[in-house]
RNA sequence: GGCGACAUAGCCAAGUGGUAAGGCAGAGGUCUGCAAAACCUCCAUUCUCCGGUUCAAAUCCGGAUGUCGCCUCCA
């Protein structure tokens, strides 16, 4: 397959550096709040690479960090009168409790920054001792970026031009403004471990180097995250990591697209953010992962209840197709009439296609197209009375079956019992409408005893007032249905 | 100021050299007691604009305009 790599700055043919093994390094979040859509967007991209290369028989070893000290945690810490531990420890599971919901398989290795202090103050020493590192007298330590040859190459900085932009903080003790903190000595009142520095904590961009390290050889084939930590974090993990170890760091890196409110980054700091929690409130978990791919993951992606809903009413016909292919097969004779080749060969067709998109650098919007085309295909043949009966027809169904389930093992949706899903997202958007399913089904079953007396004007009577209720009715062979309309 | 990304129909969106996927909305039709769903048909001679390279460009190059991001914690 093939994947965009920012350090290439194009689309690569993607190869393990070790056969058939795969090490993924993500960086996870740092846990002080709840998490926000960015992280969701984030965290389902590379639940679907992780898939995906699952899928494509890769033994992969999948690590995602928690940053479970850092000043925000601190901050909130204080804030709210708690320890940053429990700070952490409640946002962490709070994090599970929200990608649970979502689909997000947990990470083979889940390292804590907390967990893993004597390996970073060990990494922080050999940096010292090779001359990349230097400590002040105040208990600091700073990465001596000068020191680094490669400083920039990910981001596509010059060194140079950051110097003249950086920022000098008087207070610091920086031999050069861009050096950045492996250690950070501790403020009287702040969590802290022993170290040859004193007592301190380390800095943030050090604990993904010494996990990375400690878990996968290096260099990793893939590291990935939010397009917002290229620079600086990815930047200096890369210095951190190849100074202490000489080795390329990561192979592939790869950056997700933010996720945008009304075409501008959505961000705490600007204050214009949904937590996971508002959005499934409102909508199925599904829904927001579905929503979620239906954009290609390095684009920007414009978040809206509006587009939300759009989203809504293309899984539904993507699962009404499914529930429409198992009442198809619950039927237990077959006919022997002829079942045409092209349609075969249409479904080979939407097959290859979907392994293409997806192996072009994840392409899960192309791929969601070609899951149309399956919708779309089983529509028609279940629509022709002589194809839906013939063991042609049965072979069909099953097949498709068994599509969408590797399609979405891959996706991680459409993985629900479809009639069960269905009825599931109506009730969700009734009560997102404020419709009672009890009165529905009352008037309903009023409507039912009119239609077996032939009362027309008043079963449609009935369904006009349902219709004022935003409510529709469809009558099927097995009796009247609702939906939201 | 430096670096970078993006610009495709009413809306969302895929497509990185071979003649514009898909979804939503809309129009017509089949089916239906009437509907709904589903299915069928239609819906961008054209990809922000101007030049260039090429037999061939939405795709490559140069320029313009616009939008956004990073350079400070951030997925």
């Amino acid at each position: 397959m093939r994947l965009y790599n920012t350090l290439a700055r194009k689309k690569q043919e993607f190869t393990p550096a070790n056969g058939n093994d795969v090490n993924m390094y993500v960086c996870g979040i740092t846990a002080y709040d709840l998490c926000h859509i960015g992280h969701a967007r984030s965290s389902v991209v590379f639940d679907v690479l992780f898939r995906l290369l699952r899928h494509k028989g890769y033994n992969v070893t999948f690590i995602r960090n928690f940053t479970d000290i850092d000043d925000k945690i601190i901050n909130r810490a204080n804030e709210v009168g708690k320890s940053a531990a429990d700070i952490a420890k409640q946002f962490i599971n709070e994090f599970y409790v929200d990608m649970d919901r979502l689909k997000v398989l947990r990470a083979d290795v889940e390292p804590k920054c907390t967990e893993h202090i004597g390996d970073m103050i060990a990494l922080t020493q050999r940096l010292i001792d090779k001359g990349h590192a230097y400590s002040t007298t105040s208990g600091d330590v700073y990465f001596k970026v000068r020191s680094f040859e490669g400083y920039g190459k990910l981001s596509g900085r010059n060194i140079d031009e950051l110097e003249s932009g950086a920022r000098v903080d008087p207070g610091d003790e920086k031999l050069d403004p861009l050096d950045f903190a492996l250690w950070k000595s501790a403020k009287p009142g702040e969590p802290f471990w022993e170290s040859p520095w004193g007592q301190g904590r380390p800095g943030w961009h050090l604990e993904c180097s010494a996990m990375s390290e400690k878990y996968a050889p290096l260099p990793l084939d893939i590291h990935g995250g939010g397009q917002d930590l290229s620079f600086p974090h990815h930047e200096n993990e890369i210095a951190q990591s190849e100074a202490d170890t000489g080795k390329p760091f990561a192979n592939y890196w790869v950056h997700n697209g933010f996720v945008q409110i009304n075409s501008e980054k959505m961000s705490k700091s600007l204050g214009n953010f949904f937590t996971i929690r508002d959005i499934l409130d409102k909508f199925l978990p599904e829904t927001l992962r579905y929503f979620l791919l239906t954009m290609h993951y390095r684009s920007p992606l414009d978040f809206s209840f509006e587009a939300l809903e759009e989203a809504e009413k293309g899984i539904k016909r993507i699962y009404s197709a499914m529930a429409q292919a198992d009442v198809e097969l619950s039927k237990s004779s077959w006919k022997k009439s002829p079942f045409p080749e092209e349609l075969t060969a249409e479904l080979d067709q939407i097959e290859t296609h979907w392994v293409e998109a997806m192996d072009d650098d994840m392409n899960t919007a192309g791929a969601l197209g070609h899951v149309f085309s399956a919708v779309r295909l089983t529509g028609r043949i279940a629509e022709d009375k002589n194809l839906r009966k013939s063991e042609g027809g049965q072979v069909f169904f099953t097949r498709i079956k068994t599509d969408m389930a590797n399609w979405g093992a891959v996706l991680g949706i459409f993985e629900r019992e479809p009639t069960e899903f269905l009825t599931e997202l109506r009730d969700n958007r009734a009560a997102r409408a404020g419709i009672d399913p009890a009165r529905i089904q009352q008037l309903l079953d009023d409507r039912k005893e009119a239609r077996k007396n032939k009362d027309f004007d008043k079963s449609d009577a009935i369904r006009d007032e349902l219709a004022a209720m935003n409510v529709e009715v469809k009558d099927t062979p097995q009796g009247a249905t609702w939906d939201v309309a």
